[in-house]
DNA sequence: ACAATTTAGGACTGAATAGTCCAAAAACTG
DNA sequence: CAGTTTTTGGACTATTCAGTCCTAAATTGT
């Protein structure tokens, strides 16, 4: 449902046969007595996801997120505990997706995976929202530590894929050059959100690409 | 009165002689009649910039403005005419003051400006608060025109600089090797607010640098 | 069909928000 | 000193915020 950024293609994982779906976080419920829930836990937390995206966690009211996700607040309180619970599974739900994605490219473009990975991180085509995870380490990282910590794992774990690509004998060899890459990538979202074509992101990695590589 | 990030490097201008200190962007009032200020003006300013600084835009209230600030509601909205206006001010001072800061660098470190300028850019040394003017893009560049701009002029200036540190005499041949320089400088800015420690950054700097230069 | 159980709708709450207003005080000018 | 102008403190307002609560509806098991 949701493009741009590889780092987040979809995949959109539906229910296994029908009313089972739910986020891949919790626990599938027993289909018990009750009234049934009228929506999707897993696609609810997409839409949120991507309103947390587009407008940041501050500028995000609940009635946007309500309204979004097609819940009453009811519904709401009653599958996600509160604003910040939400914003946390949307958080971990982006990176699960984002780092499964960002593996496939370097996988698939086995002749040139350090490029691909660029390419896909940078996100040159998609629209300037920037990555979800680096956006929120901005904008909270420095006074929320569950923030801080679930961008660090994220970014931990994109250097090791780069590592992985730059020398899979010895990756450890190779994390500061890995950790140089990333940088260089996160840099290109913020230069791209500041308006900057997408033309001359491309321009400025394929420069990059020559003076890195000699 | 404000360290980190040389990129803003204080500098502080008081007022020449005594009272006639003012905003840089303002006109200074005639003195005239009526009951004189009891707070300065450019002070103030750098107050609450510190603020949006610390706390992001969004999260900052006139309460931790006026408090910052040392002011009463009517002073606030006598001197800045909003939440917003003040915000659009302190974006501007704090990009001149970097601008200028920079430029100094570069121009004082005649051997290797370009290595002077990472450093200063990417500020290991510093608190992990970023670059104020890259935290507001992340933030607010999407819905907000004024702040695009802002930030978007600031990128191309610290751009401007490095493409003359690099090819004095001929700078416009080397303007995307520049911004690949400017991205990764950004870069080590949200690796260093997600919590990864200074040395590290240094490293991945030393990295980048060897690679770079072959 | 009936009791048990869960969801849904939406009114409601108390706190926090940006911004306004006014009376009193402080300074300059004549 | 008197009059004018400006600043100041803080009370006030209208709106928005996240979160609660209660009633009605929908579904299950027996």
């Amino acid at each position: 449902m949701w493009r741009s950024c590889i780092l987040d293609r979809a995949i959109h994982i539906r229910g296994m046969t029908e009313a089972r779906s739910q986020s891949s976080v919790s626990i599938a419920k027993a289909p018990g007595p009750g009234r049934p829930r009228s929506f999707d836990e897993a696609t609810a937390l997409e839409a949120a996801m991507n309103v947390f995206w587009q407008k940041g966690y501050e500028a995000t009211s609940l009635d946007d997120l309500t309204r979004a996700m097609g819940l009453s607040r009811s519904s709401f309180y009653g599958a996600f505990d509160s604003k910040q619970a939400l914003f946390i599974r949307a958080l971990e739900h982006y990176s699960r997706n984002g780092l499964r994605g960002l593996r496939e490219v370097a996988g698939t473009a086995q002749d040139n995976p350090v490029d691909a990975m660029m390419l896909a991180l940078s996100d040159p085509e998609g629209s300037p929202k920037g990555c979800l995870l680096i956006n929120c380490i901005t904008e909270l990282a420095p006074h929320d530590d569950k923030v801080a910590e679930i961008g660090r794992r994220h970014l931990e774990a994109i250097e090791e894929i780069f590592a992985a690509a730059l020398n899979p004998g010895n990756p450890d060899s190779v994390r500061d050059a890995a950790r140089a890459y990333a940088s260089l990538a996160i840099g290109t979202l913020t230069l791209r959100k500041s308006g900057i074509s997408a033309d001359r992101i491309q321009e400025t990695l394929k420069q990059a690409k020559t003076i890195l590589t000699g």
